[in-house]
DNA sequence: GCTGACCCTTCCAACAGTTGGAAGGTCAAC
DNA sequence: GTTGACCTTCCAACTGTTGGAAGGGTCAGC
């Protein structure tokens, strides 16, 4: 099948597929009589998968190593396992930070009025040095 | 005082201090005879304030909106806090997608042994289709 | 055989924010 | 006169995705 086909069976665009092979993502497609991209089930099936991964979150660089371990039939769970909580990990501190500003800027969207007048705690708390101190 | 003394003063590097100014951030520093910028401390008042409005998330784009609000003594706070109001739920959104994320990782790394044998239940999760559920 | 619709190809650019480097000018101290 | 600490500009990288341009292939209907 060519990249149109692959696409509509991936749920991932033309255009992210060829991104994708560019990365070194895909077991590489081969090209028919016409330079255009051949790809089988197994092609699709790695597609998913990342867009899978994607949707978690993982960076390419980490699908890769996720493929790889995918192919890899004596892989060790271990490895699977470890660069999954590295991730985990790197998302939750995001998280954490994502928290951090919804608590301080809840704040002083809080104790601002919100009326026809200048006076504002959000502006003061960006202006002034430690505002967000209980 | 000199991009140097500035940055030192505000904490934001000479290099972003530069970026800033030519994302139109900064009312424009002058200029002294060998084409060096001219601060003075209302410019570093304005990168301190945002370099805290960075540090809350808020996007160039909306720190502009806010550094006009601020040099407007008649702004009606209203207008402040729309903004903020809008900042806080597009983070609220973000750190929600990252607890999904968390949630549903977590669960595949309790499933998995992490021993040396293959099995592995992350990686069926990311080829199956609908692994999640519960 | 021609035209139009639609698929494929490649390369370049943009988004956001920050940092890195290169190559050069200026000024003071030694 | 040279070192070194400043300053200047321009170009490029990071990440992932999308947009466009410019070109060719394939197949239908006419």
């Amino acid at each position: 099948m060519r990249i149109g086909q692959a696409a509509l069976l991936s749920g991932v665009s033309a255009r992210l597929i060829r991104y994708y092979e560019g990365a070194g993502l895909l077991s590489p497609a081969g090209r028919d009589a016409n330079e255009y991209r051949v790809f089988d089930e197994r092609n699709v099936h790695e597609l998913r998968f990342i867009k899978r991964a994607r949707a978690l979150g993982f960076p390419i660089k980490q699908i890769e190593e996720l493929l790889g371990l995918w192919r890899d039939k004596k892989r060790p769970s271990r490895k699977v396992r470890g660069l999954a909580e590295r991730h985990v990990q790197a998302v939750t501190t995001r998280m954490q930070a994502h928290r951090a500003i919804i608590k301080v800027l809840g704040r002083l969207i809080e104790a601002c009025k919100g009326d026809d007048r200048p006076d504002c705690p959000i502006l003061d708390g960006l202006s002034l040095s430690d505002a967000h101190k209980r």
